[in-house]
DNA sequence: GTCTATACAGTGATAGAC
DNA sequence: GTCTATCACTGTATAGAC
């Protein structure tokens, strides 16, 4: 009953697509996207190259299905906040699930090789479709963090989506210069800008941030 | 007497590093960085291959004279602010550089083809060397703008440093998100809130900002 | 389903004429 | 300095055995 264009990652088992998207990853993270051949993705895995043929009909598949996993993946972390009841304490850990932890390897590597897709993305519309869904997903979850506090009245009559959309560009920025450039030393102080940001725009007069922030 | 590692882009005479920086980035903007042949870099000249061969030894430092271009031609439009005497203005100025003009093909294409060679930037040593050095440029750049400011009581006592780098975050994930994805919609919501920050945050009280913000 | 072996196109780079 | 022609190689993808 499908009519839409087939999913090219639609009929790849479960197995097999976590083995595909762990292979990519790695081989991402060694060489990136440009240095990226079905030959380096096979030398990730204890697999052959022909493995990754029969399950996908093209490299360029093999990298869908190591999107697909990323923006779960990325979702994922950033959906774990739908548990804290708390919107103040709520939106704080959003923001950090964005800005990602500088010091997990696996973290870095996933938002740069995104990052990278992203870029190459004005000329694969494949690349285009999924990751601009997956921004838009983001946005429309911050939003509703946003909105969750201003109906409580912790947060100011902020525009949700204009608002999440800064602190998605806060985020997305970080990913670029400082994960992709190891510019270590300005992650600190961007952090500090963007919580204070929170504390100064975003927060109800006389709300508090979270402990330690 | 230059003892240090040759420049590759050093001894092209500046006519050809010119038709070289134009062709690489008009085959960036048509092809992406993964995409780019020496063939179709050619192709966007009237000259052959063999002519960027006798100018550059290798693509890679084709490549080269284009970051070499884009990154003066960036400054270029970031430091055209020195000019102006009035430091809000100055700093209004500056964002609006930083943030590219949205329907200017040539100035999102190449800041879409810079963020990708910076995606690229973890993989490659000579990108990375140079995007750091531009991204430092601009970070202190924007920190002398905003001690103008301070100096001249019109600006907040901000820290110059963290603010510049939460600006450019701002402005690298709009190259990002907005530009490669072409998400106009939100380009909008995020200058506003870019230049709210920067008038509940950055302007001293009771200072107004430049006409039509 | 997974492998080894291989076809075949396209790539970066060079040679040699002008 | 710039061209045309070409080479050696690598990359994607397939065939066919198991």
């Amino acid at each position: 009953m499908s009519e839409e264009a087939a999913d090219p990652t639609a009929d790849v088992p479960d197995d097999a697509a976590a083995e595909i998207a762990d292979a990519v990853r790695r081989a991402l993270a060694k060489h990136g996207y440009a240095g990226l051949t079905t030959k380096k993705v096979a030398a990730e895995s204890e697999k052959s190259e022909a493995f990754f043929f029969y399950h996908c009909d093209s490299k360029h598949d093999l990298i869908l299905v190591f999107l697909d996993y990323a923006s779960e993946w990325s979702l994922g972390r950033l959906e774990a906040v739908t548990d804290i009841a708390d919107p103040v304490e709520k939106l704080y850990v959003a923001c950090e699930a964005l800005l990602g932890d500088p010091d997990d390897e696996f973290s870095r590597g996933m938002n740069v090789a995104v990052m990278e897709l992203l870029a190459h993305a004005p000329h694969d519309t494949a690349f285009h479709d999924r990751l601009e869904a997956y921004e838009r997903r983001v946005l429309a979850d911050l939003a509703s963090v946003l909105e969750d506090g201003i109906d409580a009245g912790v947060f100011r009559a902020v525009d949700p989506e204009a608002t999440a959309a800064f602190l998605l560009m806060v985020a997305d920025g970080t990913a670029g210069a400082v994960h992709a450039l190891g510019m270590d030393d300005v992650e600190a102080g961007v952090r500090d800008r963007l919580f204070d940001y929170l504390e100064t725009s975003v927060l109800a007069e006389g709300v508090t941030p979270p402990e330690g922030r």
